[in-house]
DNA sequence: AGCAGGATTTGAATCGATCCAACAAAAATG
DNA sequence: CATTTTTGTTGGATCGATTCAAATCCTGCT
């Protein structure tokens, strides 16, 4: 009785059982933490004790402090938290960072925020060993906020200009070529390119001069490889419209809109997503144009989703678990050294690409 | 130079550049957590100092132990951590928490394990406020590992006996029932039942004695309310067979095999997850029996994933987001009362059940 | 100059453990 | 029986911050 109202006053620390067990709390410690090396009578007592006071174990957080090492890393990103979730290429990553986290028994913590304020509090005071960053939107913003924590981080997907930091990405021009070159070799001549952010916060067709100052330097590869690729093939990638979208419903549809309100419409589309290669598919469904029929498409990625849809996508696969697995492993067992890594990709036919359409 | 090199050595703590700035290390404490209160001159002082000797910021460590809320959720279950990246409840469930998390700023901590001794030391070691447990397989082991804690927790999904552990769940009887009574209003009077966990690690069919005996009430109930149901249809449930899977592919298959092995197929199976019914679906296929035209499936859960089978799935729809945000919130907002929620069911009905089969 | 009263600063106490050098007791060895 | 070894226990130091009562510094006013 009287411990079940101490139990609601303060929670009782090491120290109290101690105390009560007639032990040094560093005896007590031990108990816990090392009970071989103390002596079994005494470490029934003090665990009778503890039991019968109510002792939940030793408090995680008083151990943190003292190990320094939380055993857990976190993933972040500045979309919200329930992208983890719901995105498909997430979820691979997240799957092959689980793998990672599993297998040395660490922990995941899930970081992110919709405004920018929550954002830079949430990196601040993440529990973790270190970041696995999700840089979508935003982010540059991201890894700078990273890099003031002065934790062991990996930048995922996107690359940046700043070779400082520790990044893992695919090889975006080879994949990008792949994706090209198979539709020039179908036949097509009249393309559109659905782009990724080349700098933060904006969409629409892209210029010259946006790709000269891009960012995200994963995206102007990307371009630059279907372009190289293309010109090989006679074809004069200055016509070729590219427009920039936020990877998501909305702008994607605006940006097909926007492509295929022009008189000459494109026979192939690369999408540098397939998230939005799907949303295409489906856009061109609902306009009553047949894929591959009318229009081909040639996503990037390898999402499991694409193999799904009707028809399923062809894309550009990206070993998405592996670099999970790799992002974690980085962290777990981080050296001080800055590794930046370049996957190779992998090219999966499937029917969302034919031959072009006789004109 | 000299910081890089202090910098490797040992990382600055808040001490260090308070001396350096000639400020107590409460004022420097301060300077970081409420700025305002503390001199202009002074507080830009500080911040020149830590910026120059590349001070990281208060540590979350440090600042942890003294406020005790740790402001972050625990989820835990006894399936490994891509459990919660794959599995599509699992997934629906995530991104209802996420948003609880996302509204008040809390994190979201993983916690999982493949052996027994990790999930103990996993829970016990968690840096959570509380806990959201999904009680799949080894879910009382789960239960009584957390109330180890002594923080507060929900158990989610399969109700327990046990009254004291706070849960939120929905109508198991009447989503089983509507279930039922759709399927023998459709005239099927041949049923079979795809079961969840009776009990811990056993699968195969079920005798009265296992159901007697369940340890997860949340399966007994669904059958209860199943048979309930069928009774009244003037159906014989004693001769329904029963099979208890662990909720994945093999098990699943094998149950499919041993009740279609009997002379008298079932015309309508009963499955008490949507997971369940889409495996049967495709194992159906694969047999070249028609669904709905040879078989009738119902599922139970309303897992996204159900609307893009084919056959579309008809099943009992659970609110899982929302019961994903109910947990989220009894633990964000935990006032030390048990609560056990028990939220209504939505039957939906697609395209997996059609008349039995005339002969 | 003297003083009230607000704005700042200080420094000790605290959060809850683990670590470790030193010591004590018991057991083994010569 | 003296000496070493082994085994167990102790209590102070530490991890890195925040908090808060008390001390100090200003400012304006009489």
């Amino acid at each position: 009785m009287a411990s079940l109202l101490e139990g609601q006053a303060r929670p009782i620390r090491l120290a109290d059982i101690a105390k009560a067990a007639g032990v040094s709390h560093g005896t007590a410690s031990n108990v816990f933490s090392r009970p071989e090396i103390v002596r079994a009578e005494v470490r029934e007592r003090v665990k009778a004790v503890a039991e019968q006071m109510g002792y939940a174990g030793p408090d995680p957080k008083g151990r943190l402090l003292r190990a320094g090492k939380v055993n857990a890393i976190g993933v972040a990103t500045t979309e919200p938290l329930s992208y983890f979730f719901d995105d498909p290429f997430a979820r691979v990553m997240m799957a092959g960072i689980s793998e990672a986290c599993d297998a040395t028994g660490a922990g995941i913590a899930l970081v992110s925020a919709a405004n920018q304020e929550k954002l830079a509090w949430n990196i601040q005071s993440a529990l973790v060993d270190g970041f696995v960053l999700f840089c979508i939107e935003g982010g540059s913003r991201l890894v700078d906020l990273t890099r003031e924590r002065r934790l062991p981080f990996v930048a995922l997907e996107l690359g940046f200009q700043d070779e400082t930091v520790s990044a893992i990405g695919v090889d975006n021009v080879a994949g990008a070529r792949l994706a090209a070159r198979h539709l020039a070799e179908l036949g097509h001549r009249r393309f559109a390119v659905l782009s990724l952010g080349f700098a933060d916060n904006r969409t629409g067709f892209v210029t010259p001069e946006v790709v000269r100052s891009a960012v995200y330097t994963g995206t102007r590869d990307r371009l630059a490889g279907y372009f190289e690729e293309l010109s090989r093939f006679g074809i004069d990638t200055a016509k070729i419209p590219v427009y920039e979208t936020e990877n998501e419903e909305k702008s994607t549809r605006a940006g097909l809109q926007a492509i295929f309100a022009s008189g000459e419409p494109p026979t192939a589309i690369l999408a540098m997503s397939d998230r939005m290669a799907l949303i295409a598919i489906d856009w061109l469904r609902g306009r009553g144009l047949n894929v591959p029929g009318d229009v081909s498409i040639v996503g990037f990625d390898g999402v499991p989703d694409g193999a799904l849809s009707t028809p399923p996508l062809t894309t550009i696969a990206q070993p998405i678990t592996e670099i999970g697995r790799r992002a974690a492993r980085m962290i777990l067992d981080h050296d001080g050294a800055v590794r930046r890594e370049t996957m190779g990709v992998e090219f999966v036919v499937r029917g969302s690409t034919g031959p072009a359409p006789k004109a």
